[in-house]
DNA sequence: ATGAAAGCGCTAACAT
DNA sequence: ATGTTAGCGCTTTCAT
């Protein structure tokens, strides 16, 4: 009664709100929650197995970013992660149905993730970070994964690198296929016939990138573009294990600017993607969405830049 | 009524559930969390600034063994972190008050963190990770830092070294202390002198590990333990730059065992300490609590073990 | 300007 | 074994 309501003051205002401040008086969400039907919370759906989840530095950041911009609009973040024994089709439709979530920022989606069904099913406002061509309606942020790789591509190839060996991201991942595409553009451009034998699939993880390098080898690239930079250290490990040296004898590139990518020996070249940019974003849009429901979110795909560092080298 | 109710079965049963399944009916958690006073809800609160919160792989670890740990014991995990702007005192209130949440785990708390009032009056069960001796009587799992840091800084007296400097973590923080507490123990069991040139303080960053390095080298140390992994690379980054190798002409040691550590050339001596085992501990410390309220929980030290790698050498 | 009352969707205790 | 009912703590509406 006395919460907002600018009718009721002059009288015992003030003494109400000192007593209620003395005794740690919160009103009870679960009731407000009960009439209001808002709880303030959003939930953060990774799916993606835990084990790759929190290798490299995307997840940390997107999570700090998006948390900081619901903790700004007075929200909740809850964390929904698939755990390798999680039924998650149990997970999903409690999660999405319970009305636990006023609504859901989902990411690291396969092509065929069953979350995308549950999503459009439950009626939940959501955000995607990544988008999904199956699911235009469903507003995303993403980065522009096809032009980053290419840009990456044509600038090895603008160095005079010929054989460009590929670490791909998983290729049931829409930025897993993204990069490889933008990559093959980038080579059918400038003439180069593209060769299976230089491209080996990863999982955005070092272990993947060091082994598809030791793969790679055989073909005898003069440079390697790594679709994630763990992938491209774990490539620059293979090479250091096998006497090859970055940069004399291959040049070596990666994806997404990870802080740590500037502390290997040579500092590794990548494509910048602001990662909090794509966290903040997501969660701004999720959160105006649910202010106000007729708003038409429009995706977003936000730009990647180049970063040379010391890891790629010309071959004039 | 059709929820649990062991009687109720045999007629309709079957039946009602198909309909419910189809129809994703989920029950309200808000009405339901109204009359049962559980919210299935645990909160997760990082006390710290958030610049320094995602820059090491910690707390992306404990994040991960936390919610696992939650999620097989059907509890949500929310994030509760603090951010820049955010009004701590509000947050904590609401936090602990609004019944949003049926315990809490909190974790990298100042000495003298106003969150550990609000925890007390709060009477919210709740768990810390990193224990705190002012505030005994809450539960707590932590690493044990002193025998860590002495262990190490042992080993890098069995190496011959007398010169050893340390970079400490943040000495309002318990952990830091506790860290240097263990270094200086083991200088003076081996009779050496401390020295107030060797020590300098950083805050667990990489920057803060490179800036404190730079200083360091005025007081000619030939070994030096940081109180985490980042600082030590930050460390090794500054003798890159000042030319001074490693191990040849500077032993280097960290702490946390992060996967990087094993990247940097050379790859780095190490503490290790489980992250996993701390977050699932202190997860099903709670659980238990919230479970039995009657149980005492007890706190408790976990291991940690000297990892040899390539950046300290005998200098016999 | 203030007080009273209805009802959100569930659970638990009770009555059949 | 099943159906009925009270009330959890709040917001909102309506009556004073």
């Amino acid at each position: 009664v006395f919460n907002k309501h600018p009718s009721v003051s002059p009288e015992v205002r003030e003494r109400v709100w000192q007593i209620a401040l003395s005794k740690h008086y919160q009103p009870c969400q679960a009731a407000r929650t009960l009439v209001t039907r808002r709880t303030n919370m959003i939930g953060l759906i990774i799916s993606e197995p835990i084990t790759r989840l929190f290798t490299g530095p995307f997840f940390p950041a997107l999570i700090q970013s998006i948390a900081e911009a619901c903790n700004q609009h007075k929200y909740y973040l809850t964390l929904v992660l698939m755990t390798t024994n999680t039924d998650r089709e149990a997970l999903y439709s409690q999660t999405l149905h319970s009305g636990q979530l006023d609504g859901a920022i989902a990411t690291s989606l396969v092509l065929d993730d069953p979350l995308l069904l549950h999503l459009q099913t439950s009626q939940l406002p959501c955000v995607l970070v990544g988008h999904h061509p199956g699911y235009p309606q469903i507003p995303s942020v993403d980065v522009d994964n096809v032009s980053g790789a290419r840009t990456m591509t044509e600038y090895l190839i603008s160095l005079g690198h010929r054989r460009i060996a590929t670490i791909t991201g998983p290729l049931n991942m829409i930025s897993g296929q993204e990069r490889f595409q933008g990559y093959r553009q980038a080579l059918s451009q400038a003439g180069i016939e593209y060769d299976d034998a230089l491209t080996a699939e990863g999982d955005y993880t070092e272990e993947s990138g060091f082994d598809a390098m030791k793969r790679l080898l055989r073909a005898n690239p003069t440079a390697v573009f790594a679709a994630s930079d763990m992938m491209a250290m774990g490539a620059m490990k293979a090479l250091a294990q096998t006497r090859w040296r970055v940069p004399e004898d291959i040049s070596v590139a990666g994806y997404g600017d990870a802080p740590i990518a500037t502390f290997v020996e040579p500092s590794l070249t990548t494509m910048q993607q602001v990662v909090p940019d794509l966290g903040r974003t997501a969660a701004e849009m999720l959160i105006a969405l649910l202010n106000d429901p007729s708003v038409v979110a429009r995706s977003q795909l936000l730009p990647t830049r180049l970063i040379v560092r010391h890891s790629t080298r010309s071959i004039a």
